[in-house]
RNA sequence: AAUGCAAACUGUUCUAUCGCCGUUCCGAUCUUGCAUUGGGAAGGAGGAAAGUCCGGGCAACUUAGAGCAUCUCGCUUCCUAACGGGAAGGGGUUUAGGAUUGAAAACCUGAGCCACGGAAAGUGCCACAGAAAAUAUACCGCCUCGAUUUAUCGGGGUAAGGGUGAAAACGUGAGGUAAGAGCUCACGAGCUUUGCCAGUGAUGGCAAGGUUGGUAAACCCCGGGAGUUGAAAGACCAAAUAGGCUAACGCAUGUAGGGCUGCUCGUCCGAUGUUAGUGGGUAGGUCGUUAGAGGUAAGUGGCAACGCUUACAGUAGAUUAAUGAUAGAAGUCUUGAUUUAUCAGGAAACAGAACCCGGCUUAUAGGUUUGCAUUUUUA
RNA sequence: GGCCCUGUAGUUCAACGGAUAGAAUAGAAGUUUCCUAAACUUUAGAUAGCAGUUCGAUUCUGCUCGGGGCUA
């Protein structure tokens, strides 16, 4: 679909400013109940060490792409300050790395993706693990659902 | 000085970039709403935020009344909103030292520990061993009487001795006796009643009388306390409606039945009809929700816990749940090298608010202080 | 977050405050059989941890650690 030249530059330019700030808004975030149950029923999932990727696209209206919830387990990890050096680990990794390794590259349709991410390691890892892991989950992501749509 | 133990206090700091969550200010947009969005300012986990072991505030339940039952607490006085918490005191107990002695105990000093009402209201239990575990039912022993086969049997008395046990009828000495026994006396230990003295009191001292196994974290007795349920309590907003609910009238001897804590009393509701009103579940939002039995500092009363007065600052408030990531610097501890202050590397515990407080308990690297013990050195 | 219950052999359950903590089943060894099963004989194996009360604790009390339930 060509578009005006104007308006690419001016989509461009509102991509880099936002890649720039890499904000990570309330939007982003999935805490409807009614959304979870759908994701963890009827939602596809694989296995990346150390996390476990659950998606689905549901018709919704959007402003963002996706939404993600991250999970840790209290079975796994016994103490609160545990699960929250891994969730905000975590959420970091997704903020840095939302942007240019998942929006862009996302098929462009107008359902909502989904995104649940389950932390199932069993020793906490730097951040520098979870980074680079999360980045080949974001691939490896995008193949499935191009697949998918195949 | 080092090490160990116990208690108390403390619980790394700064800069840059990118973010997150409330509050507040300024602007932009149109759907004028505490709407969306951009930017700024100031703020954003703990001493235990933990365990949920106690006590409150707060809220609702048809006021929540009485008695019994049930649960719970238990030296005294004080502190506190209250407590099973804390402070001071009393008593007990363990231990170290001193003094005394033939040796102990009693005595003096210090330290640690104590869920510390009642065993003299009653009941139960005390395995094995032992004669006997509580009304002394006598194995050995001691004394005595009888029988005779003259060293044995039987009857009676005896709890001093033996041995048993976690514990043996209060301990030592004397009198006494057939032999013995708190049977009597002296001294001593514990408990208890009465009187006097000291103390607010627990209790202590003296005198007289009585008494002498343990166990109440066995039943129990005495005295005090406890209504139940917990913020997922509860209040409100908008959407859509019943079988629910409320009020009035009617009906019945306020009946059947039901609620109020397990029971009794007591008390409240109360079947079916008509009219009017309200609006359950479910999903979402707002309040409750952070100004509080609060914090810091100074003064002051008190041995202390703590109280009183004044001043100051405004200091988390989320709800799939914020307080993070990266890089650098400083300080602390530590390892190695050079060398006696530099270089390189490593470590930093226990742990994360969810209605709010006061305690208790448990976890805790490193640092500081105090006390005790041990070792070494010096005087 | 709040409120509760519970902990005994590998498993399912017993046990007045007083044996060497008992039974079934599972395990191991043996007998029997050509072999296996069944049967019989023998054997090993446990009170969640730390304190306290008591002469003595699986039992009573406190704290800690596990496991489970109810509540939107």
């Amino acid at each position: 679909m060509p578009l005006a030249p104007g308006a690419v530059h001016a989509v461009k330019s509102r991509v880099d400013h936002n890649q720039k700030m890499n904000k990570f808004y309330k939007e982003e975030r999935l805490c409807s109940k009614k959304s979870l149950d759908l994701l963890f029923k009827k939602g596809s999932s694989f296995l990346l060490y150390p996390y476990r990727a659950t998606f689905v696209f549901d018709a919704q209206p959007h402003k963002f792409p996706a939404q993600v919830v991250i999970n840790v387990a209290k079975k796994r990890y016994k103490h609160a300050h545990d699960r929250n050096l891994i969730k905000r680990r975590t959420r970091e990794a997704y903020r840095l790395q939302k942007q240019a390794g998942l929006y862009e590259l996302l098929p462009s349709k107008n359902e909502l993706l989904l995104l649940g991410l389950q932390y199932v390691g069993k020793e906490i890892y730097p951040y520098a693990f979870l980074e680079k892991r999360l980045a080949q989950l974001f691939k490896k992501l995008l193949t499935q659902i191009n697949n998918e749509d195949n």
